[in-house]
DNA sequence: ACCGTATATACGTTCTTATGTATATTAGAT
DNA sequence: ATCTAATATACATAAGAACGTATATACGGT
C-alpha cells in the first residue's frame, strides 16, 4: 500500500497514470501530450513500473505503458475497511433496521 | 487527491491513520501507542490536518483526533474510474461473446 | 557496417521533507 | 500566581527525490 501511494503521490506520476487510464501508451507520447522531457518520463515510468503500478511490452525500439489493475484493486479493498468501520458505527435508526432485517 | 495521496504516502503518518481506524485518540495515546517523539506526532497530524484526513477536537488540554470521511470516500470514487475504465475494455474474447449476447 | 530513432541510465544540483532539540502555548490543579 | 501536563511550533540538520544535461543502449532502416 504504502509503495502505490508514494508512488502516486508525484502530480507528474499522477498526470501519467491518469493519462493511461483512457489506454496504454508508448513513451513519446506520454512526453508529447503532457510537455515533459523524455528522461523525466523515463525515469517516473521506472518508479511506476517498480511500484507495480504499470508494465510495459516492447514494441521494436519502442515500449509500450499501460496500467495493472492489481494496485489499484488492493486499495480499493483497503479503502473497504475504512468504509466498513464507518458503517460498523451504526446510530440508533441503522441499528434498528439492521435488527428487524435480521432474520429474513 | 493529490493532497489526499501526499499526507498518506509516509510510513508514519500511514501508521497513524491505520491507528486511527480503530477509533479517535489523543496526540499522547498515539505517541505512546507508536512509540513516536511527541513533536513528530503533532507535525503529522498537522499535515493530516490540513490534508482534510483528520480533525480534532478539544478536551481540556488534549485534543482528540479522528478521521473524517470525505477524503476515502473521494479515493473511492476516484478508484471506480479505474474500475469502469477496465470494464469498458474489452478484450477480443470478451467483446465476441458481447456481440453474441446482444440481441437477447 | 552505419545512421537515426526511441528509451534508459548516470551524475551533479537543487528542493522538499522528516527528524531532533529546544521552546512556546494553553489549560487545569494547587 | 505558580506549577505541571499536553500539545504545538521554531530552527537547524540531514536524507530523499526530482530535474536537467549528457551519455549509453537497443533496434530498424539503409
Amino acid at each position: 500500500m504504502l509503495t502505490t501511494l508514494n508512488a502516486l503521490a508525484e502530480p507528474t506520476r499522477l498526470r501519467i497514470v491518469e493519462l493511461l487510464q483512457s489506454g496504454p501508451r508508448f513513451v513519446g507520447e506520454i512526453e508529447k501530450l503532457l510537455v515533459l522531457s523524455q528522461p523525466q518520463v523515463s525515469k517516473h515510468l521506472r518508479v511506476l513500473r517498480e511500484a507495480g503500478l504499470v508494465e510495459s511490452t516492447v514494441d521494436a525500439q519502442r515500449r509500450l505503458y499501460e496500467l495493472r489493475r492489481q494496485p489499484f484493486q488492493e486499495m480499493a479493498a483497503w479503502l473497504e475497511g475504512y468504509r466498513r468501520s464507518w458503517e460498523g458505527h451504526l446510530d440508533a435508526l441503522e441499528a434498528h433496521l439492521e435488527q428487524i432485517g435480521e432474520d429474513h
